[in-house]
DNA sequence: GTAGGGTTAG
């Protein structure tokens, strides 16, 4: 397929020179074939089809086997049948320099720049290259940016860049982690049946970690099958992440079945080290705690072959202390610490500290939990924001608020950002011990550091102000959140009846007219009823039906309006129209008309393609259905959340 | 100048 430059061109010159000696003849013959201007015409129209059907490249190919038996026409080819994608090689001069820009965005983390640039890029005259897609898709995965991610996938399939392997996988981690695991196996059965691009061993393993994380251990095992069938070879990593499903289901049977079976490929010699942990915690599921310890000495003996990662000691680490075997953990994480020497051998990381943080807590010793975790930094491991979540959730569950605020204020110093989970324990417990202030505080940094909450987080905190009289307050936070939830009617009457209660009949009617004035809000018949009754005890529901007639008015003043003003226009262009000679609209030259065909097509893609940057913005209808079931606590968020990234909201709150 | 040696906690 890639004939390189010097080859294609010397297949031109071939196909070129009897062309020219033919050439007077050719034309000569052409005219003379055809009676009227019109036939000619027609026939160069054809001729054109034609050429673009067959481009020239593969013309250049049949021409070469001429001397075979006739090859049966080739079919045309289906528009719709999946490309295959762009090589590697693609990546030079200005798709090259492009990457490097979209890099730099990246690496500047302005993610939506560096999305926008690439759909802008997608139908200039530099395409970016499906490397720049994955790498700004990747970055976004990474920031949990999942609506907008999907988003910028369904922009370039409409554009027809073919997909890669990476960016297939970079789709089953995103419906994956964003607990879609249905939708992940319906794109990955798609992608097996359709797709000319082949799976990779990073393929598998996403789909069955993300299974088993999703509770899908069936169809987990079933990649397992696949995989054999795509000709790769289940490895320790699928294995132990099917183990791990076992554990989680209790299945001992299970666990040891595939560590039999794993071995047995491996002709009885097992030296990966992620598999020992899940073995031990097989044994410690039945009870049989010498086995499980035997394991442990295999793994983690003096004379063991097994090669122990970071990763494959964290398992025996979380076998050990969830199995009542705190203290060998402690002393296995001393003996890690020791042996870890970066940058030549990794033996522990940011996840051996969270399991012992966490070991301690089961415990009770938190501050001994809050101290291993602050030791991090000694052995070049950075805690992330799930770990400080996990340690501030658990030190709130057990009363210790401040120690808890205390890491949070560490995070910043770290240069580690607090999400919405952060905010949201720590508003929860302020609110349980009744600073409702420090509470709403709390959600106030959330929302002015560009993170959204959901409506039951808004609910809870409006909720807690009214009971402490706080309306003012409550009022206030419901008008900078009505810009950004969907509101329901529960929301709306909480809020109505609080005013009302301390007397606001106006502030209620004032509501009203905003959600009257708000075209993506409902003002429903429970919600007019209930304004209505609140009206009724201070005798002004007729209030109410003033101001729904004023609007009825004003909104059919407007449209009468727009209909004058598109019947205008439309009287204008008829006049235009028929200013118009006949000769001036129909005289355009034949080959005027076709060449112009191209730029009108691009012009139209390029438009197309505006409008689809702006309809991303909205929310694509099939993003859109998408999203709505993946952020399932926030189905009631509007569409314009649906490329928000945070609307996908995976958190129980 | 994309991706992967894999983990845990919400």
């Amino acid at each position: 397929m890639a004939l390189s430059k010097p080859t294609f061109l010397t297949h031109l010159k071939t196909l070129a020179r009897p062309h020219r000696s033919l050439r007077p003849c050719f034309v000569t013959l052409r005219h003379l074939s055809f009676n009227t201007p019109e036939e000619a015409a027609a026939e160069r129209r054809r001729r054109k089809r034609r050429l673009r059907i067959e481009p020239p490249l593969s013309y250049a190919q049949r021409s070469q086997q001429q001397a075979q038996p006739v090859a049966p026409p080739k079919p045309i080819q289906n528009p719709n049948a999946p490309k295959i994608p762009e090589p590697v090689t693609v990546l030079t001069g200005n798709r090259l320099n492009l990457h490097n820009k979209i890099l730099k965005l990246i690496r500047e983390n302005d993610l939506e720049e560096a999305a926008l640039y690439t759909r802008h890029s997608v139908y200039s005259n530099c395409r970016p290259t499906i490397y720049t897609i994955n790498a700004v898709l990747n970055a976004q995965l990474r920031q949990s940016k999942y609506a907008d991610l999907l988003s910028l996938h369904r922009f370039i399939t409409l554009a027809g860049i073919a997909p890669n392997v990476i960016t297939h996988n970079l789709i089953f981690q995103t419906y994956l982690d964003c607990r879609k695991p249905d939708t992940a196996l319906e794109h990955y059965k798609q992608f097996s049946n359709e797709s000319p691009v082949n799976p990779s061993p990073t393929t598998y393993r996403i789909l069955v970690k993300g299974l088993v994380d999703n509770g899908k251990l069936e169809e987990a095992l079933e990649m397992k099958k696949d995989m054999l069938e795509k000709g790769l070879a289940p490895d320790s990593v699928v294995y132990s992440y099917l183990m791990l499903g076992y554990a989680r289901s209790g299945d001992a049977d299970g666990i040891l079945k595939l560590f039999e079976e794993l071995k047995e490929k491996k002709d009885g010699v097992l030296d990966d080290g992620e598999v020992y942990g899940n073995l031990m915690k097989g044994y410690f599921i039945r009870g049989m705690e010498k086995e499980a310890m035997e394991c442990y000495e295999e793994a983690c003996g003096e004379n063991s072959e097994v090669k122990m990662s970071a990763v494959a000691y964290n398992y025996v680490l979380e076998a050990l202390s969830k199995n009542g075997k705190f203290d060998e953990a402690l002393r296995l994480f001393e003996r890690m610490k020791n042996e870890h020497s970066p940058p030549r051998r990794l033996a522990v990381n940011l996840g051996s500290f969270n399991v012992i943080a966490d070991g301690y807590c089961a415990e009770g010793k938190f501050k001994e939990a809050i101290e291993v975790f602050r030791s991090m930094g000694d052995y070049r491991c950075s805690p992330d924001t799930l770990s400080f979540n996990n340690l501030i959730d658990q030190l709130c569950q057990n009363g210790l608020l401040s120690e808890a605020e205390e890491l949070y204020g560490e995070m910043g110093d770290k240069g580690v950002n607090p999400d919405e989970y952060t905010y949201v324990v720590l508003m929860d417990y302020c609110f349980k011990v009744s600073r409702i202030d420090d509470g709403a505080a709390y959600f106030k940094k959330m929302v002015e550091s560009g993170l959204k909450p959901n409506s039951a987080v808004y609910n809870r905190l409006v909720d807690e102000l009214v009971k402490v009289g706080k309306v003012d307050e409550a009022k206030s936070f419901y008008d900078i959140m009505v810009k950004k939830l969907k509101m329901d009617d529960e929301s709306y009457k909480f809020m109505m009846k609080a005013l009302s209660d301390v007397g606001r009949l106006d502030d209620v009617l004032k509501m009203v007219d905003e959600i009257l004035d708000d075209e993506s809000a409902e003002f429903s018949e429970e919600l007019q009823a209930f304004v209505k009754e609140e009206l009724r005890k201070e005798g002004r529901e007729e209030d109410l039906t003033k101001l729904m007639e004023e609007k009825e008015r004003l909104k059919a003043e407007a449209k009468a309006k727009e209909i004058e003003a598109a019947e205008a226009t439309q009287r204008s262009a008829r006049a235009a129209v028929s200013s118009l000679l006949p000769s001036k609209l129909f005289g355009k030259k034949e080959d005027e008309s076709e060449s112009t065909e191209a730029t009108e097509n691009a012009i139209e893609a390029a438009s197309g393609g505006e409008s689809q940057t702006q309809a991303g913005n909205e929310g694509p209808i099939e993003e859109a259905t998408v999203m709505e079931s993946v952020a399932s606590d926030t189905s009631s968020e509007d569409e314009s959340t649906v490329t928000d990234s945070n609307a996908v909201d995976t958190k129980p709150f």
